[in-house]
DNA sequence: AGGGGTGTACCTACCGATCGTTAGGTGAGA
DNA sequence: TCTCACCTAACGATCGGTAGGTACACCCCT
């Protein structure tokens, strides 16, 4: 058993609640309780509930810088690099969802500050997938048509959208047989079919 | 001028409130401030805060609904439909985009409850897009690797982020030159290009 | 070895402001 | 005279945040 600290407890406990309540929705006192703390006490880790909230947002863009080195320097080539984003960023967003929630109701609170994090946190492999597309494309590999950062950017918005929408999942599936991770499972594929086939020739080369 | 009743004139406010600032993030009092009256009154038209949140969803989903039927009657070839339906989407949120900030943080607040309306409000386009899917299919018209609902759920998300993300269009583009509209249409363009391109089979027939 | 400072991590008690909501009117028009 | 659409006044609860204290570990000095 890991001892963690009680400021990581915290920020571990506000990210749940913010994700499932918000900011507005949650109040220092029910984050007090979830530690296990008295509200003056969680203060004492934190300057004001606005510092609770800007290292809850820093806490979530780490984590994902923290594993964005070794997969750029894993994947070489255009197509391998395609696949190792697209699926680390299934995983990330798919081995917690809170990730996405968090994501997606600080872009809806604050958009303009957001607007300035995501550029600086996406800037290095939106620029090496846009690169690797526009190389695709001299070498016909890649069709012509693809317009690099509206791809990206939709590729990356469907990633968020399949964790974001979890709870959703099975929603069309009348019969009981499926479950919601075979839906989950399936909705992940055809994201993976999508992406390929509006980015790569039928006929490569 | 259309006179319109203080009723009305609260859910739009509401709306506006609800989609930047949230629920939570709204107080009735910023609501009896921005139509001109006083809290209490505003309490005259509604019950409680939770029936305005009801009213201001139901509302939206109405207007919806509005407009499908024509949608359904106007296009009745399998590729017409879709092409129909997915620009009714896009107009539907791009002519107004709290639409599509007040449905996300609807499905975020209370995803459960969400999950049954949007069963509901979904099923009868769905249906006929699947039919369509799977007769396309049939066909040769329509790629056989498509998954039917999959690929609509994928294609709605898709609808909902571009008019979400609008204030972050043009995020990667470096020159001044390209205003917000024109990243608008670039990833309208490029939404149709990935649809289509991932539904269609290369070479019809 | 033992006493005195110092910083950490919590606590109780409380602040004014604001929250959603209710009670009980008032005035105009049908 | 009755209903509609608003009002003033006030309710208890909760909000984020502050003041000030306590228990305890650790370091320095003699």
């Amino acid at each position: 058993m890991i001892e963690q600290s009680m400021k990581e407890k915290i920020l571990v406990a506000a990210t749940a609640a913010f994700a499932q309540r918000g900011f507005e929705g949650t109040s220092l006192q029910q984050l007090a309780d979830a530690v296990g703390i008295k509200k003056p006490s969680l203060l004492y880790h934190f300057r004001n509930k606005e510092e609770v909230r800007a290292e809850v947002l820093a806490r979530l863009l780490s984590q994902w810088n923290a594993r964005l080195p070794e997969i750029l320097i894993a994947a070489t080539t255009g197509k391998a690099r395609f696949e190792a984003i697209l699926n680390a960023g299934l995983d990330f967003f798919g081995e917690d969802r809170t990730r996405a929630q968090v994501l997606v109701r600080e872009l809806l609170d604050r958009p303009e500050e957001m607007r300035v994090v995501i550029a600086e946190y996406s800037k290095v492999w939106v620029t090496a997938l846009s690169a690797a597309i526009d190389e695709g494309k001299a070498h016909g590999r890649i069709r012509q048509d693809v317009e690099p950062k509206a791809f990206i950017t939709h590729t990356a918005s469907l990633v968020v959208a399949v964790a974001f929408l979890e709870p959703m999942s099975g929603l069309f599936e009348p019969d009981e047989s499926t479950t919601t991770s075979d839906a989950e499972a399936i909705w992940r594929d055809e994201l993976r079919r999508i992406a390929r086939v509006s980015l790569f020739n039928a006929r490569p080369q």
